[in-house]
DNA sequence: TCAACATATCTTGACAGACAAGGTATATGA
DNA sequence: TCATATACCTTGTCTGTCAAGATATGTTGA
């Protein structure tokens, strides 16, 4: 069973934040990353990612730098704020109370 | 802290088919009870709820008639069809995968 | 009496996140 | 040389949600 992306929505931002918390990293990598990680239950699209990159870079919470070295395709970097870790932190928050919210509801 | 709706987008028609898995109801009823049951966290937008009974009625979830009885304002009764109780069923299992993949994912 | 409030449903237009489809470019291996 | 994997980006469309407004009835308190 895949996962509707109406249910998913919302979450695009924590699940790439949640990633540069590692480290940081670049979109296909994300991607790629998420992919495995569910069993491949679940990727972003291209084109959802790379507007949440552009949403969370202009919010502040990410920075982005083109990779260094001539090996492949070229890479852009994003890095997290300050800022973003403390958005991070409170999506997890609100993930919680969502989880226990729902499951009252339904 | 209050949930952005883009978290719960996707399960208005889970928490309306909930509600009417106890028995018929109405759209205001089912309101109060949402706003009831989250310690007055979240409602539903009206449109949002009709938008959502006509979607479920479309689709054979939910079929509708006119209360009876001519106290107070007039009342769209709401009662679930098997292809809902089904639909419900197979929705609660989506929620329980997608708690895990998110929670495996932030 | 009459204003305010609660009950109850519905429509319209706009917004925002997600998607499909397409484009561009480089490196690697068969 | 051709397919594949890597890597990024843009455009236009879809859909669920929302704000705002309309409509109508019953109840309560000043």
């Amino acid at each position: 069973m895949s996962i509707r992306s109406d249910i998913i929505r919302g979450h695009t931002e924590t699940i790439i934040l949640a990633h540069l918390m590692k480290g940081n990293s670049y979109g296909y990598e994300i991607n790629k990353s998420i992919k495995e990680k569910t069993d491949n239950k679940y990727e972003l699209n291209d084109a959802t990612l790379y507007c949440a990159f552009r949403r969370l870079e202009e919010a502040g919470y990410i920075t982005s730098f083109w990779g260094e070295g001539n090996a492949g395709a070229r890479r852009r970097y994003y890095s997290i704020t300050n800022e973003g870790i403390e958005f991070y932190k409170k999506s997890i928050e609100e993930w919680k109370l969502t989880k226990d919210l729902i499951d009252k509801l339904i």
